[in-house]
DNA sequence: TCCTAAAAGAGAACAAGTCTCAATATCGTT
DNA sequence: AACGATATTGAGACTTGTTCTCTTTTAGGA
């Protein structure tokens, strides 16, 4: 495991206990599962991959732990293409990226860029609304599908 | 109606005949709705609207036409909640906005900012991914719903 | 007016995500 | 260590947004 997938396991399992939540086996799964990706996956691919388990892992359970990781400020959600759902780790020091989708082959680029989290961080000062989080999200054709 | 709604209709209706795409009543129906709204909308209240006319559109035509007119650039799609999409006129002058939205009572402030659209016009070229579209939602809380 | 392909409508099908509820596990208190 | 209140969990039914299918209707050039 990298260094940074370790040290968000780690800050994750210690927010959910500062959050009063007990240790069960389903969101201890999904916390370790979401480590292993570094992008981000969808719901069902972690279901798909915890519902071989031993014991398995419920549909239920993978959308409750993921919804609360989110409200919790330790995961992202981001809209992957049409209603699907992505999920990816937030990195505790606060560095994160964003993504470009290919409209053709739908691969995901990561990438990050301090102007745009300047633009973003100034405007969230100035307008008359509580922003907690943003998600930036490029469409178009990555070079491979380029004509 | 607007100004701005008046033109983009006629545009509207401009680059569909251009697009060689014939004139059916559904599709001109999709596009006069679309126009009496000034922010997005989503594909099931604009089938509700327009499934009470004379004669009424159908839903699978409401979807139909909102995909055809995204490919064509004349609306674009957002995520307003989970799972749900949103679809909006992109202004022909190439002015556009963005959105925040609420978590706790869904409401959605447009807002606009040009460091930020600069910021990501400039990202566009620098990166190895020909951009054709962005989306851009700041989540948080509203003012009416802040503690 | 005729003909052909586009457009449309009804409703079935699908897929992502949510809900329910009974069974189980956690963990502070005894 | 056992107890009990309460959080957690899994299975599967269900909901909801969206797409597909297939037949009928319509637009618009010949």
């Amino acid at each position: 495991m990298t260094k940074t997938a370790e040290s968000w396991t780690e800050h994750a399992f210690a927010a959910l206990a500062e959050a009063g939540l007990r240790k069960g086996g389903a969101r201890t799964a999904v916390v370790e599962a979401l480590a292993g990706h570094d992008c981000a996956v969808t719901a069902l691919d972690l279901d798909d991959e915890l519902r071989r388990r031993r014991p398995p892992v419920g549909r239920a359970s993978v959308y409750r732990a993921l919804e609360q990781l989110e409200q919790l400020g330790l995961v992202q959600r981001i809209e992957v293409c049409r209603g699907t759902a992505g999920y990816e780790r937030i990195d505790p020091a606060g560095h994160h990226h964003h993504h470009a989708i290919c409209r053709d082959c739908g691969r995901m680029i990561p990438f990050e860029d301090s102007k745009l989290e300047r633009a973003i961080g100034q405007l969230s000062k100035e307008m008359d609304f509580e922003v907690t989080g943003h998600d930036v999200v490029l469409r178009g054709r990555c070079e491979r599908c380029a004509d």
